[in-house]
DNA sequence: GATAAAGTTAACCTATTTGTGAACCAAAGT
DNA sequence: ACTTTGGTTCACAAATAGGTTAACTTTATC
């Protein structure tokens, strides 16, 4: 079992509600947990990345776990400042 | 040329704002054309489209031009709407 | 087990996106 | 010339994302 498997689990004992959203498999979730495994793999904390971003942490962490849906420009904003870029495409 | 380049030409003699977010290269712009392309490949028209995502056709038209940002839930709907689906993958 | 650092959550407020209706333009067909 | 169809733009209302602060929990470190 992986970090992101027992990170899952986790939450999902503590929150109906997360469990919930993962079973219906809503993008928003799928997107915080994308951008949070981001952020742990270059390895710079919540507060580190909101400085970056001229925010707060407390943003970080409601996008990385609450947010039911997100601005392109901010997901953009949230990668560049971990040195990343977003690839969108269509098919 | 092209048809987007034709596209671009025409939009630009039309109209100096547009001109000027191509030149910066907003990601809002370049969604907007996407957006577009991706309707029109498919051959479906703006209030076609509207109805499908249960909003007016104006609602389209200013995604495709004017949008400043977009949300990813729009976005994901919008090319839904029309059999497509969106990749998002990090770099 | 006290302290500090990292993360979570709630509340409030503001900014921005999206819904909506109406007026308008251009092109195409009648 | 009139009508229809597709698209654009504006103005206002409604919904929602994001900024901010503060209190709280968890985890790590001493």
């Amino acid at each position: 079992m992986d970090d992101l498997d027992k990170y899952i689990v986790k939450r999902k004992r503590k929150s109906k509600k997360f469990s919930k959203n993962f079973e219906k498999g809503y993008e928003s979730f799928k997107i915080g947990v994308l951008l949070r495994q981001a952020r742990e793999e270059v390895g710079v904390t919540q507060k580190e990345l909101a400085e970056k971003m001229s925010t707060k942490k407390s943003a970080i962490s409601r996008i990385e776990n609450h947010a039911e849906d997100i601005r392109l420009s901010t997901l953009k904003s949230y990668l560049e400042a971990l040195g990343k870029t977003l690839q969108i495409s269509i098919r």
